[in-house]
RNA sequence: CGGGAUGUGGCGCAGUUGGUAGCGCACCUGCUUUGGGAGCAGGGGGUCGCACGUUCAAAUCGUGUCAUCCCGACCA
């Protein structure tokens, strides 16, 4: 392809809507272009790119026996209304109507026509298994799309969807489909580990996501290198620590009024977060029960943790079992309890109907909490005896260097992107939309389904935040829009022009997909711009390959260029770098 | 949907106490250049997001609205 017949604005600025890296980068290399928030046009770069990407997927789903289909993006609502997910899917089901004023909405996902397709298609148990797989659009209006492709309203995603007679069954389909996944992550270079999805769905689902690691990851996992637990930072555990700093102060104590000591208050002017109190009395932050109050759909709950942990709020929506969580505002905090924020206790509390406790500080007898006053903390404060929790869970959110609940390996936390979701469906939408089989006895029962996601798009972009540095994009061959670039530095030039076009074409008919930068631009531009769209080899012809009768190739990965005084062999060492390429 | 920021030529930005818009890059023409974003000369392009208002006069002040981005809530 000849880069002066070719379309690629590329961009010499960041674009300034764009934070992330790899955002960055797609605008910048003519890969994509924002229409609107969260829909993008691919442009002949990124699509070549991620078509490549696709072919990949499709290899993969394709020797596990998955079979390629094309279902429609736009659909009737009626058949949402029948699954009962019109409701559950809310705002993100884009709905709008025909010219007959019939309901339809842009596609979220697919069970629902996929089922309905094997439904009226698939009668018997002979024709099971059988996993049906697309890679195409879907819509979720999402409340805010953001960083380019990881999170748009319009994406490109792979599902496949498996039927099998029995639970038994599932689990192979599962197996394979798992294993397609390992194989395509491991092909495309990903440091990436499944980790087990929210647990205790409805219907005793199980999933798994798919994680990349990555620095910019939006998901936050917690992985212990001893036993090999991971899990997502609002599942995952650790193990509490036993006793608090005071309690072990107050056991070395021999007197007995010190080791059962009394509610004592603190005079703590001004001091309200737990690090000033801490700087002020002198005193670890682990010493300190942090007491929050928030507002729920079912009123003012308190939940506590140590001065030193965060509370994570699914662990406490789930522990007291609300949907709807968040801080109270400072005046209703006041109210409840008597003080300025910054002095709150558990105790006298007014109008509060729960108080949850993480576990660790159920596990020690003696707190410095807020003593509900102002300027004033109090010090040995006892659950049991000075306040009464009404719920005692894991509310607090992992942290590095925590202890492995398994093990007691040392835990570490890590960002990660979530490119796949596998997930054991069981009946859940074959008996909803009464989807049935007629099983070797004869007997009708409902398909035992699966779904398995990729975000095709969001892989795409996640490549590119992992692979590629200051001067651009440095995708794998496999992935990336051309396999090598051939760069004439003066296409005013004859000879070097005539040198150019010989080995364009003769590449070309190698079947090398190759780029030939022929324009008419200076030499800096052109090296610049093949930099930065990501071609992972480039042959530079100028003015010394002329005068000295060499050929450059340049290798981008490892920035080696290696020269070669005849062209058969540079053609030679083109051919086994993409046969073999280390990238 | 709450909080914040920004909207001025294709891109990135400047524009003072209100006086009718400018810079860099890009683009077009010509000549010279061509191994890491060239030089000289000439040129084109903006009803300053939109609407209403204040004013003799609005990019500038006020109100509203839309769009984009960030934080939060949300996310098979």
């Amino acid at each position: 392809m000849r880069y002066s017949s070719f379309f690629i604005p590329s961009l010499k600025e960041d674009p300034k809507e764009a934070v992330l890296k790899s955002h960055k980068l797609l605008l910048r290399a003519g890969y994509v272009r924002q229409l609107s928030g969260g829909i993008y046009t691919y442009l002949p770069l990124g699509l070549k790119s991620l078509r490549k990407l696709e072919d990949i997927i499709r290899q993969e789903m394709n020797s596990e026996g998955a079979v390629e289909l094309s279902m429609p993006f736009v659909q009737p609502l009626d058949l949402w209304k029948e699954s009962g997910r019109d409701e559950d899917y809310g705002k993100e089901l884009l709905r709008f109507k025909d010219r007959q004023d019939r309901d339809f909405c842009l596609a979220p996902t697919y069970e629902e026509v996929v089922t309905d397709l094997v439904k009226k298609n698939v009668k018997s148990y002979k024709e099971l298994p059988l996993t049906l797989y697309q890679i195409h659009l879907k819509f979720r209006d999402e409340m805010r799309p953001r960083f380019g492709l990881m999170r748009a309203k319009e994406f490109i995603m792979k599902d496949a969807y498996s039927f099998d007679a029995d639970e038994e069954g599932l689990d192979e389909s599962y197996k394979k489909m798992k294993r397609a996944y390992e194989n395509i992550f491991k092909r495309l270079g990903f440091d990436f580990k499944f980790i087990k999805a929210e647990a205790g769905e409805i219907g005793g689902n199980y999933s798994e996501e798919l994680m990349v690691f990555s620095e910019y990851g939006e998901d936050r996992i917690v992985i212990c290198k001893d036993c090999g637990y991971a899990a997502s930072i609002d599942e995952a555990d650790s193990a509490s620590d036993c006793h608090g700093p005071l309690e072990r102060f107050y056991a070395q104590q021999s007197e007995q009024s010190c080791r059962q000591p009394k509610m004592t208050k603190l005079f703590t002017p001004d001091k309200k977060s737990v690090e000033e109190v801490a700087e002020y009395l002198k005193v670890d932050k682990a010493c300190f029960a942090k007491t929050l109050i928030y507002e729920t759909e079912s009123g003012f709950i308190a939940a506590m943790v140590k001065g030193n942990r965060e509370i994570n709020e699914r662990k406490l929506k789930k522990a007291a079992g609300v949907k709807n969580l968040f801080l109270a505002k400072e005046q209703d905090v006041e109210r409840i309890t008597g003080a300025p924020c910054g002095f709150a206790g558990p105790f006298g509390l007014n109008g509060l109907n729960l108080i949850v406790i993480d576990e660790e500080i159920n596990n020690s007898e003696y707190w410095i909490t807020g003593a509900n006053e102002k300027d004033a903390h109090m010090a040995n404060v006892k659950p049991g005896r000075d306040f009464t929790p009404n719920i005692v869970a894991d509310i607090r959110s992992v942290q590095a260097g925590d202890k492995c609940a398994r093990c007691s390996g040392v835990l570490t936390v890590k960002n990660a992107i979530e490119l796949g979701h596998i997930f054991k469906l069981g009946e859940k939408y074959s008996s909803i939309l009464n989807a049935k089989f007629l099983d070797e006895k004869g007997e009708a029962r409902f398909f035992v389904m699966g779904c398995y996601g990729i975000g095709v798009g969001r892989t795409l972009q996640t490549l590119i935040e992992v692979f590629s540095d200051d001067n651009g994009i440095n995708l794998p061959v496999s992935v990336s829009p051309f396999s090598m670039a051939v760069v004439s530095l003066n296409a005013n030039d004859e000879k070097i022009t005539d040198v150019s076009e010989k080995i364009y074409g003769d590449l070309t008919a190698m079947g090398i997909d190759v780029i030939y930068d022929d324009r008419k631009l200076s030499a800096g531009i052109k090296l610049k711009d093949i930099d930065l769209i990501g071609i992972p080899f480039k042959i530079v012809v100028g003015n010394r390959t002329i005068k000295d009768n060499k050929y450059e190739l340049n290798i981008k990965e490892s920035g080696i260029t290696e020269t070669f005084g005849d062209l058969e062999s540079l053609y030679k060492r083109a051919g086994e770098l993409l046969k073999n390429p280390r990238v």
